[in-house]
DNA sequence: TACTCCAGTTTTGTATCCACTTCCCAATGC
DNA sequence: GCATTGGGAAGTGGATACAAAACTGGAGTA
């Protein structure tokens, strides 16, 4: 008998929109594909050699979740890559601060045992993002990386399915802003470590509204941060 | 000079698939399309008489914003219509009430002239809710609408696009539960009602903080009051 | 010179076709 | 009698063909 893997499909013929999906996404959140780029069906499917139907799906997907838009004026209604502004991160991250402070609030409220092991993890990652910093060279990607790891930790365990899955929709819009903002502020990644450990701590203590506020303030001071970055560096279409 | 409407489409030949999302979500919302329902495209495209195509399109969206799902054992894949649960009308409430209580807190924190503006509506909506409540056989339909009316009106004024965009996506699905909720709860409307002065104070006087707190805690309520009602009339796939 | 209008080209939206997967059911063999 | 398997039916995903709309540039005119 011939068994044919039922759903898995080891990487063959997996669902194409997805992958078109995600690798545009990179080239956004990357900076490859500059805001206020014009999207073209065509173009896009040429390139990644695929019809146009694939592609609709995941432009479709891509501007529901806000990284591209329908130009706003009357004019050219065509797709573009959604612009990075001040006033969006700062909507943005408060956005993301209120998710993720839902999910702290959850994780707080956990039986003490998960409470205390999830603690002992985010510590672990922690301690790394610390470290991470410290060395003289900081490499960035890295950095961003261990950050985005320890956020996610706790909403995958304290998050049910739909906030889960509103989280993986808005952070990843994030990444664009903190792709920049880590670059220019690596010395103020201790200041973030510090904070981090305020939402440790409420959690393994089990203080469902601390940790919410914590989140929240971490991200808070973030857009903070991040602002100065974008003062200073001017708010440009592409870096 | 002959101005040709650029971009309105008064109602000629407005986009399909956003017809076809508009009556579907309709019919999930109304419960006329069961819980469970398996949606199959080519019954669509024949009921709405268009093509596969644009039919296509509305069921990604339906579900991606979470109001039908891919069946979990990797059957045929085929969308069915999600289901009603305590524990999803938990999680939809709490994430529907941090949404709004951000937009409530930027109400707040608005110039005083638009606050206090935004009050004056939404004393007036308060007021018809209340005593749309206080007939004998209430109208459920124009109860709905007024509460709906009530949120709706502080998110408009004081959320950024982004936030705007995020609870017109989450905010409607909410509407499943609360159409169930006010026709067995017409009673407790009043309260509901006394909360929503507790929200329109804060935003008049200008205190983000309690503003938030007071969105929060009136969805929470209407959490609880309607896990009551659930319990009551049990879990169903359909009514 | 600036503005309007028109035709060509580009790009999106819709319909249809094809291939592949899954499902259902009935016939068959143990 | 029951499990297995084979074949047709149903359905989705992808590609392509076609139509309609929008943007482009340029030519003509006030």
């Amino acid at each position: 008998m011939m068994i044919r893997a039922p759903g898995a499909n080891p990487t063959g013929r997996a669902d194409r929109p997805k992958q078109v999906y995600e690798q545009l996404r990179d080239l956004i959140v990357h900076g490859r594909l500059a805001p206020g780029s014009r999207l073209v069906e065509t173009d896009i499917a040429k390139r990644f050699v695929v019809s146009r139907t694939p592609v609709r799906g995941a432009l479709q997907r891509l501007q529901q979740e806000g990284y591209i838009l329908d130009s706003p004026s009357m004019r050219q209604s065509r797709p573009t890559v959604a612009p990075l502004t001040l006033e969006d991160a700062r909507e943005l991250f408060s956005i993301v601060g209120e998710l993720e402070g839902l999910a702290g609030r959850a994780a707080a409220a956990l039986p003490q045992a998960k409470r205390s092991s999830l603690a002992k993890e985010l510590i672990a990652i922690n301690q790394d993002f610390r470290k991470a910093a410290a060395v003289p060279r900081p490499n960035h990607n890295r950095l961003f990386d261990l950050d985005e790891r320890f956020h996610r930790r706790y909403v995958e365990v304290a998050a049910g399915p739909r906030l889960l899955a509103l989280h993986q929709a808005v952070k990843p819009q994030a990444e664009r802003y903190e792709r920049l903002y880590v670059s220019f502020l690596s010395n103020e990644i201790q200041i973030s470590a510090r904070e981090h450990e305020a939402i440790i701590n409420a959690i393994e203590v089990g203080k469902p509204t601390a940790a919410h506020g914590a989140v929240q303030t971490n991200w808070h001071n973030a857009a903070e941060r991040l602002g100065r970055v974008i003062k200073r560096a001017g708010e440009r279409g592409r870096w």
